[in-house]
DNA sequence: ACCTGAACACCGTTCAAGT
DNA sequence: ACCTGAACACCGTTCAAGT
């Protein structure tokens, strides 16, 4: 729940090593970006010798799974919290959702890519993981869900939730991936793509497209 | 223990090394992922020691700027072959850029995550590899430049541009990482994900959005 | 010029031993 | 139960030496 920093003098039990070593990864992520993340760094920082953290985790794998977990739990929140401030309606609510992406995925780059992609294990329905990213998604989908006109079909439904998902997260991948430059520095540019692409999605719902 | 591939006996002088280490690396790749792509393999494959490869790459983040441009130009490659197939008209035009990009993907899953994100490498403008992205792009960017409506002006073409691209590249990525379950194993739901997709950036140009 | 083999530093992982 | 330190295998990189 809650990570201590902590200091030189150390009892020889860590207080909640787990947590402390999802944290260490965070923030090296943070300051250092994707390569820097190393097990023997992490432990370094948490203040335990290079093998303790295989007593809470299998392995640098399941570490990697673990701060990817808690990532998107911090995304769930962020959009959570958008939804809550947004206004009514459709269209100003998947604006919310979608600069709530681009924004934790501009602010926690290295982190945001881990989660998708640094972690090669099995992302099977069942998993934390899995369920973990299911939980944003469905904010999304039930969103869509909720306001549609009874008209349209379940399917339907997630086929524009799959695509308005793809649409902010490559748009935060790709500018991460400084695969956009023209756009990465302009932020009233990044608002107008991200309110057009909102557009987009509402009217894609909305009119029979 | 040793795969060694090549009974012909080699001269001391590898003919064509650099593009022979390009060419295991995306077979490592497509055989066993990501995780398996390590520099001394790539040497081992190719029939050379694994101190080899330093006089062609600076080290191995090199060579894998240069198998990321590799992709880049079969992914051109690939949307050019689409485009000189589809019909005539933006709509069907569209379509097949995105089935051309999400095929390029789903058949080379690892190849494409390395193009995006396996390299933690300067990916400004003049660079090769930005070049190489850049290309692809542009060919979805002046298909919908040439087919616009007068009226249309050309940052909002871009902006378009950039929607499409983050639509077809999100929808891609989330397939590779997993994160659609429900769609991966649905060739049919795909395709008509996609055609959703395609006809979304294609009101988003032509109708006022 | 191009390549090899030894060498070094670093990281993931294991294990016997310490608290 | 939790942690340490030594040990091992493996990978990226360098370098003197070979062709």
């Amino acid at each position: 729940l809650t990570d201590a920093p902590n200091p030189r003098s150390q009892p020889y039990h860590h207080g909640d090593l787990p947590n402390a070593l999802i944290a260490a990864g965070i923030s090296i992520l943070a300051e250092e970006g994707t390569a820097g993340l190393d097990l023997r760094k992490v432990a370094r920082r948490a203040g335990v010798s290079h093998a303790a953290p295989y007593r809470h985790f299998a392995d640098k794998n399941a570490l990697l799974v673990a701060i990817a977990i808690q990532g998107f739990a911090q995304l769930e929140t962020r959009m959570h919290d958008a939804l809550a401030q947004a206004g009514p309606g459709l269209q100003a609510t998947l604006l919310a959702l979608g600069r709530a992406y681009l924004g934790f995925g501009l602010d926690n780059p290295a982190h945001m890519r881990e989660m998708f992609s640094g972690v090669s294990v099995a992302r099977e329905p069942g998993t934390a993981l899995y369920d973990a990213a299911k939980r944003c998604y469905l904010i999304l989908e039930g969103l869509l869900a909720q306001h549609q006109p009874g008209g349209a079909p379940p399917e339907k439904v997630a086929r524009v939730a799959h695509i308005a998902w793809s649409t902010f997260h490559g748009l935060t991948i790709l500018l991460i991936e400084g695969q956009m430059p023209g756009l990465a520095a302009r932020a009233d540019e990044i608002e107008r793509t991200v309110l057009l692409a909102a557009q987009m999605v509402y009217t894609a719902l909305v009119q029979g497209l």
